[in-house]
DNA sequence: CTGAAAGCGCTTACAG
DNA sequence: CTGAAAGCGCTTACAG
């Protein structure tokens, strides 16, 4: 099988034009269902491959979608986001595109240069998956390209956007411990941090206003520095009966400090996350959580990028996916 | 800032020809330095985007990597291939390649369907990660393009593999348990189910046979089915003092199954893993195991795969790449 | 139904 | 040092 077959070759084998060709491989009309059938037969046989590349320089499209994760959130325990690029990389296959991954150093975010994937037009449009830093936002907005944020969003930016539903999320989950009983619940989770626990954190206080109890800010536990890196939680004098926590991996976090304080969970304190993820049944008890809808993200993701790429004018604005609370053995009716 | 700025957009502006303008961008010999100046600074102000589909269809080459993940290897608690997959995302950068990720779905497999990236000339080269079924290593090995397994390999096939060295790592990690005076050691692992098991039971059946030990066919206890699928492991009716599993979340679910019937652990019962994931670290107590060192194998794996591409006759066989035990809090000394 | 011509954005080989 | 010409593999618009 020699390498490198094109149209042409097939076309000189058969004594027709390589525009015949091109008709009969892409179904076009003009070529008789006869030759049709013969010009496929023998790319077959000769193990003819359509060259995408000729393609893209045509119509200037690259059939590639770009997805940019920031470094620091691709460390070994957090295979949150490779699990969305997953999802992702897999719909991909119903608009005939593929994913290519941009993993987005922290240099390239602080020197706010363009990622190298837009730099070699290697892509149509790019999706922006974890939050990158305020100048970084400017950078990606001056980029000439439909672009979409998932799984957190910007204030200023006008930057398409789809995100879990944290604030009725969380809203939700806080609910159900009040429903069982608890009465002192802490929030567990640095609110400066990103748009994501900020609007968590917003959903559980929301669920206190609801039911006449006060928001004492000793119950607001701060579990990361501003770069993100985790620190040890420190618990407020008074013991809160449940912990509402911004992720299900600072659940884990927090089980272990707890065991190491001497609490059992969850009938000494109650844990509930935010996520699903590996974190969340791995963890013993297993952690009653928000199931973030990843496939129904991933999704609308595409889908909005697509019609962006069809239309660069298309506007989406901020969509937010409902998530689900799955309840496991982390909780205690008081 | 106007879309899709080309070379000859520049060259018009400047009044010289998009030749002088490909050498000035390229740092090619034949521009004068003041001209060569001229010309990236006025690139760089008119946002110019170097074209790669321009130059893939000159040199035929996609500057794309493939990476086949079998779908199967994909689910949400198998991080291990995603993890592999990021690294190698990481270590293209510096060939000036970009992945492009292709879950390989079970109907394509069964049917012997070639990949999408192959028919649309995706890529350059493919990395197979994760073991395909005997009929797919052959369709994979009528692909014309440079190929590579990682992680597993075929013993009839002539493709290139690079592997954790499976075999001495299970070797040392069961010598470390006779060391510690355990003498009744279980192997937990479908020992038909991939050449990576098998190496690392042959491996744990080395150590029995040069400290005497003998290997009791009821040691041998299955944890998948044909499909890969987990299935409850059962224990003999002797119960062994340690047990070697095939990988970290086969140990995590022999962790539960001990639980379940009563056994502590390390007190009643050692455990030791193989790879060093998420499994490891996560169950309590923490796993002595075996780390596979994927930072060198997306390397190699990536040198390999671009020799080959540089030239097509390039061999490499099969690599092995050492791991190193873990030791953490899953084994007693008796 | 079939095909010659032109063009997508770049590079290479050659001429001046 | 600079550029006109040809070509990579395909498609589109048009002519026959």
């Amino acid at each position: 099988m020699k390498s490198n077959i094109t149209m042409k070759d097939i076309a000189n084998k058969l004594g027709v034009s390589s525009v015949t060709v091109s008709k009969a491989l892409s179904n076009k009309e003009g070529v008789s269902d006869e030759l049709k059938t013969k010009i496929k037969k023998l790319a077959e046989d000769m193990g003819y491959r359509y060259n995408t590349a000729a393609k893209s320089i045509k119509d200037g499209l690259s059939y590639n979608i770009g997805v940019l994760i920031p470094e620091r959130f691709t460390g070994i325990n957090q295979s949150f986001y490779m699990t969305v690029y997953q999802h992702i990389s897999l719909h991909l296959e119903q608009y005939g595109y593929f994913g290519i991954l941009n993993i987005l150093s922290s240099e390239e975010e602080e020197s706010l240069s363009f990622p190298r994937l837009y730099n070699e037009k290697k892509v149509d449009g790019i999706i922006i998956l974890g939050q990158v830093s305020k100048p970084y936002i400017e950078t990606i907005q001056s980029m000439d390209l439909p672009k979409l944020f998932l799984d957190f969003y910007d204030e200023h930016s006008a930057i398409d956007s789809i995100v879990s539903d944290n604030f009725y999320g969380a809203y939700e989950i806080t609910n159900y411990l009040i429903r069982n009983n608890h009465k002192k619940i802490a929030f567990v989770g640095n609110i400066y941090s990103t748009s994501s626990i900020q609007d968590r954190f917003l959903g559980y206080y929301k669920s206190l206003l609801e039911h006449g109890l006060t928001l004492d800010p000793q119950f607001i536990l701060n579990d990361r520095d501003k770069r993100g890196t985790y620190i040890d939680i420190v618990l407020p004098k008074e013991t809160p009966t449940a912990f509402v926590c911004n992720c299900d991996q600072v659940a884990y976090n927090l089980y272990d400090r707890l065991n190491t304080l001497g609490y059992r969970i969850p009938e000494d304190c109650s844990v509930v996350g935010f996520d699903n993820d590996i974190y969340a049944t791995l963890t013993s008890p297993k952690l009653t959580t928000v199931a973030v809808d990843i496939e129904k993200m991933a999704q609308l993701a595409l889908k909005t990028i697509m019609d962006k790429i069809d239309n660069p004018d298309h506007k989406n604005g901020r969509i937010q996916v409902q998530g689900k609370i799955i309840i496991r053995d982390s909780v205690r009716t008081l």
